[in-house]
DNA sequence: AATGAATGAGGGTTCATTCAT
DNA sequence: TATGAATGAACCCTCATTCAT
């Protein structure tokens, strides 16, 4: 009876198509999508945005393929999720630190600077997936065949920092604080490129640098600081 | 300068085989693996790194799949390979440039600088291809599962240049041309990351900022220049 | 005509539960049973049977996913059950035309097609859902693994009209007022099958032919005017 | 050293990912197409174009999925490539059999209605693939929502045979061989259905009619034959 | 030496179906 | 009773890689 031919006409009843679904684990709603970007950010840290698809993200955060993709489009989508939730901390965490600074510029530069990298230090897997290399959408599956480049997550990523580092080059210049054969565009992209390439070489090996070479190193390349003008530096 | 240590770190550009006497141009071997580091360029650069596949590679050389695969393991080989003949492009043109340049420190960058840029103009695909963002081998197929960020590609890419302007700033350093707060590696880091960075974003639109908009802030922003001490700047 | 025996074969048509007197619109199982067929016929209609999927068709009908498999097995259960309304809404309307007509056959063929036509471009999606195509059950999923082909929806859409016709056919046949060399079961199949094609392939672009052209070309070929016997014709 | 330990170390190398490739099994190019289309047409008349997909395809025809997608887009287009063969060779067969016909009209028609169920017997397999009902291709995948009933192949399909009834049954009423009332379009379009559906039928189960029921039931129902014109009938 | 047809693992995505609420 | 989040098998298709020619 329990013989192994009828064990095989018992798999062929089960896989009843459809699968095993529904025994819910959590209530709230976007519980589950906050478990899916933690699961992703992990990824991404640990084996790259390359490395990493879209079942194993799924199966990190303890749910199936088709919840993943109930919350989101695709893999790039989870990653801007990714970034958009870092920006916004780091954000927080810069405002918060800022806040009580008064007047010296110097001052301002290396508490943003330290509120960086005090985000980085306390969520470095964040940190590096969000401000480390971008990933390129793909041009596109079957697609005709646009330019790939820098997809636009990097310009999410890279865009906001970038634009508020911006004005702020902008009005030091118009307030005669900063050299004037600096070009705010250029520095501010510049200067966010650095700031993130280096922050996440760092966190790849801290005993490259101390916390303290990084920081004040940054802050001399701030362009604020370096291209400072008036009796400063 | 053109010492045989620096040599080595570029490997196996053009054998040199004995075929050079009769070579006939499109059989000499040397010669196809021109072509299809040519070809990946203009793909790499067209639809980026993973936009394209190494059957495209080789069909765009003009040779069949096979024969890519003699020349280069994969996909990430040609691209090393056309980051180390890049690198070594713009290695030549910046000692030609420096060459003159004795004294000056700020002209020494400016030169430095105006070279890069010179450079980017002159062959802006390959610029794009070598210096922008890396890509990150995947982890699995044919991988062991070493961690994935930013391949060993990106190493030799941004390594070299990066030794090179550690080394020149501890110089300065030493001989306190240099503020000590700042730490070589990082700021050497920081100055290749943001002239990477921005030199390619220049290139997508060059409407973005002049040419010169581009040097000037450059030079305001390379550490040698930024942390100056002493009454130069 | 209404006989027990055919109306069997439109199987659950409006099971009439005690609900009847104090009906909330919204709640009424057959209110819900028949939201879901509309949302269906519409969907076909714009989007082919195989472009829409069950939770489409729900979400079409304001109704849970749960819901629609309260009501249906599955998408081809839903497409059933539109076969069936079409089919009887046909046989009400064909049944009341063809009512007052007494003798001549051609005039009798001509309400009947009159009434087809009738009902094509009064409800167009449902008789383009009905009467197109049939959709085949894939064998596979949930699937025994039996043969495919048209699958049981095709039988029920086109038995019905077919039997009918053919019975039509037959007593014509033994009234002498038809060809004996035509075999009423193919004869029947044929004329259903070019009827729907012709129709449906009018329905989705009109100017294809005028409906008196229509009309008169099908009533030719309707094999009791086209094999009549006699001096008819 | 040959211990459990040392085995897992062993499957880790192994699975050399790019798969055992080409040992040649033919060497006709288009060997490997006809064998491929054969393939399809057994598994499309076998379980229905639903039923199969391109997996199963490239299995039946003893390739791998690469190949079949080497030499198809899709399942839609080795449809598509069965269509067309299975016309040109009816078109083969209908101008061979028709070829000596001179004059009686109603031969010409009995010669054609021979051939398309010549044909129909020889390769049953194929004529349902190719003249039963035509599938839908899927409005499209990650698509925006174009219509989507009975695509394109389907045009293909029937189109031909259609034209060409078309342009004859229009000839015979430009000479007053055919009543005027019919409309050629409608009826050309008529009569192709009507064949397709009812020669797939009898295929189905050939008990259902003899051949000659279905050879003279066609004939009185073709155009030419039904809706002539003067004293023939 | 060069070729390119052939390969199949694996990635992305859909969807019929269930079941806790 | 109605809901809809959750599920994962199954589908389509790509592409790195090999090897017979």
């Amino acid at each position: 009876m329990a013989s192994p031919t009828e064990a095989s006409t018992f798999r062929a009843l089960k896989p009843r198509t459809g699968t095993e679904p529904g025994r819910r684990k959590d209530h709230d709603p976007d519980e589950v999508r906050r478990r899916l970007i933690a699961a992703a950010t992990q990824c991404f840290a640990d084996r790259g945005f390359e490395g990493v698809n879209s079942n194993q993200i799924a199966r990190a955060a303890g749910v199936g393929v088709g919840t993943f993709y109930k919350h989101f489009g695709d893999k790039f989508d989870v990653h801007q999720a990714v970034v958009l939730d870092a920006l916004e901390a780091l954000r927080r965490r810069i405002a918060h630190s800022v806040a009580g600074t008064g007047g010296a510029l110097e001052g301002q530069v290396r508490d943003l600077i330290e509120a960086i990298i005090g985000y980085a230090e306390v969520d470095p897997a964040r940190f590096r997936v969000a401000f480390g290399p971008a990933p390129s959408r793909r041009s596109s599956p079957r697609g005709q065949g646009t330019q790939a480049r820098t997809g636009g997550t990097a310009r999410a990523q890279v865009g906001y920092s970038t634009r508020v580092t911006e004005r702020r080059l902008a009005e030091l210049q118009a307030a005669d604080l900063l050299d004037p054969r600096l070009h705010p565009g250029v520095a501010a992209r510049a200067f966010v490129a650095m700031q993130n390439s280096v922050v996440c070489w760092w966190l790849e090996d801290k005993s490259r640098a101390t916390r303290d070479d990084l920081i004040e190193t940054l802050i001399l390349l701030h362009p604020a600081v370096a291209a400072a003008s008036g009796a400063d530096s």
